[in-house]
DNA sequence: CTGTTAGCGCCTTCAT
DNA sequence: ATGAAGGCGCTAACAG
């Protein structure tokens, strides 16, 4: 492995000058460039990041921490990301925390040590503990798809309550008067703020929501399996499912599938999240769609604008998307024999 | 940002001794260890991963680089890596080649640059240009789910001319006479392994294949669209199709119901690769499917196993997982009027 | 059990 | 236009 020394004498000139070649700065002889450049290629000499970032302070590298990079909607965010990064000279280690603050904190722990410019985090948990350590550390974060309260950084995300309020309008309106909400786990801000949205609109339609209208569970197909089931063996079961991610609806489906309910004739089931279309064969679901890819690379731009202004400290920022709600079948047509609102 | 030596002036000791509690290495008094630990968290010390990996040439890091994340294939397939990885201490660095072997080298590079102990990579073109420079830094790579003829490196892939010959085969059972490949780019392993299993079952059934039974796209569902509505405009129009991978299959799809083509009615349709349980509403597509997670776990293993015994220069290892056939609703039942082979 | 010395490969500072 | 010295934060190899 041949050092910029190696090179250097290789090439009959101080080590400097082959430092100044490979990053084109100060002054050169076009002759003493021609000639160090032979010597790399005759070297194979590869110059050493680790070095390089030891003595500048800076490691070229962004980190996203996010929860489960098998759900699509995180694929599309990351390659936002993994895009917006690359075209800046950045490169990205990512990590699943599987909804584990352990897990998570961990993996923050490890990309401290390596130095990483900067974080985009998705946090599993709305809690401050994780972005307090990286804060700590004097080191940039953007926190994606979830809100954080109680602590001042910069946010990209969409607006969960209002498009949980859309979803659940839309059924009011096709006269689903008894709705249940298969909700993520308390304490995760999408989850928590869809369920809102959702109560949201019930009041606005005067229903009040019953004890038992929202149900939470893991933001897993198995997840939306189970709250199903539960909500299915209501005594008073709903005639439509509000399902809080993708992968919650399909879980949904499976379910009402099994206790032999039609979507959407049985049963409506709406959902956030869409699948990309280059996986779905039968476009079927009623969804509200985040714009996972932007999200990712407004996040990204975000970041990289603090990594350029350092210590400039800006005002934090709060970027919030819009949800779009697509319509199709699950969602079923007017019910029979119920007064739509509004 | 405190060093190891504020640290070790803080607990009165040297650094050395602090460098030895962190790496829980040597020996040392129980009261010594207190004392530094305590000035560790006192003082908030993080150490810098890149000092020490400038030292130990260590970085604890592996690359993945892929051709897209995007497919659900290769995101299980990196859950697998990552799994495998982070269990072993290591942490990942992934990046997309998008099918571009020039995105590759560029990548490639890069992480050699920043010193990563290991490889696993999804060549994007079957050339051995990467790996060889891999190689001539000494830097240990596993190439996943494609061959690279001519070149001795470890491999995990899967048998996609079985699998290929396997779906076909499916087909000329149930009566078909005149099936169109729908294939990846040459030059890319898994497809042209997969024409040649499609024709070896062709061949193997007395069937000559016709001049333009196979055709050429990219591995997305574009490509599945475009060369599904070459093969339904062709003069005698097959009566199956079999698809590369499953993007191509979901295009396929899509160009056969604009067609008005009924699947499996009027043309049966099978391919390579599921997509998850989460992410399928109503399973359909008949498919040959690769143990993604396992292929990605393995792989790593592989890979952790060189780096343990360094220089113990083992044979080089190939491991080929079968692939496995589903039979679902796509394939259709027998087709009238024709003779089922053997 | 603990400390000293001497770099790892690169680049900033200052000199020539 | 080029080079010499010194140090980034850490740890191997030796002392003691």
């Amino acid at each position: 492995m041949p050092t910029i020394h190696d090179v250097a004498k290789h090439a009959g000139v101080g080590s400097i000058t082959v430092s100044r070649v490979i990053n084109n700065s100060g002054y050169l002889s076009k002759e003493t460039r021609a000639r160090v450049e032979q010597a790399i290629a005759e070297l194979g000499y590869v110059p050493n990041t680790l070095a390089r970032s030891l003595r500048s302070k800076r490691t070229n590298t962004l980190a996203l921490v996010l929860t489960d990079i098998t759900n699509p909607f995180f694929t599309t965010l990351a390659r936002g990301v993994e895009d917006a990064a690359s075209k800046a000279g950045y490169t990205l280690i990512f990590c699943n925390s599987d909804e584990s603050a352990m897990k998570e904190s961990t993996y923050v722990n490890i990309l401290l040590q390596k130095q990483v410019d900067g974080f985009l985090l998705v946090p599993a948990q709305s809690k401050t503990t994780t972005i307090e350590l990286i804060h700590s550390r004097a080191v940039p974060v953007v926190v994606i798809d979830r809100a954080v309260p109680g602590i001042a950084v910069d946010v990209v995300r969409c607006d969960s309550e209002e498009g949980a309020f859309g979803l659940t309008r839309l059924l009011l309106e096709l006269g689903h008067r008894h709705i249940a909400c298969l909700c993520g786990p308390k304490g995760v801000s999408t989850a928590d703020d869809r369920a809102a949205g959702f109560l949201r609109a019930l009041r606005s339609a005067g229903i009040a929501p019953g004890r038992d209208c929202i149900l939470r569970g893991e933001l897993s197909q198995e997840g939306g399996y189970l709250m199903a089931q539960q909500a299915l063996r209501m005594a008073h079961k709903p005639s439509a499912l509000l399902a809080a991610n993708n992968f919650i609806t399909i879980g949904a489906m499976k379910a009402a599938q099994e206790a032999g309910e039609r979507v959407p004739e049985d049963i409506a089931l709406v959902g956030f999240d869409d699948l990309p279309a280059a996986m779905v064969t039968f476009p079927f679901f009623t969804v509200a769609i985040q714009p996972a890819y932007e999200m990712g690379r407004k996040a990204t731009e975000i970041l990289l604008q603090r990594l350029k202004s350092h210590g400039a400290e800006r005002q934090h920022e709060e970027v919030i998307f819009p949800t779009q709600i697509i319509v199709r079948r699950s969602s079923g047509d007017s019910v029979m024999g119920l007064h739509p609102i509004g």
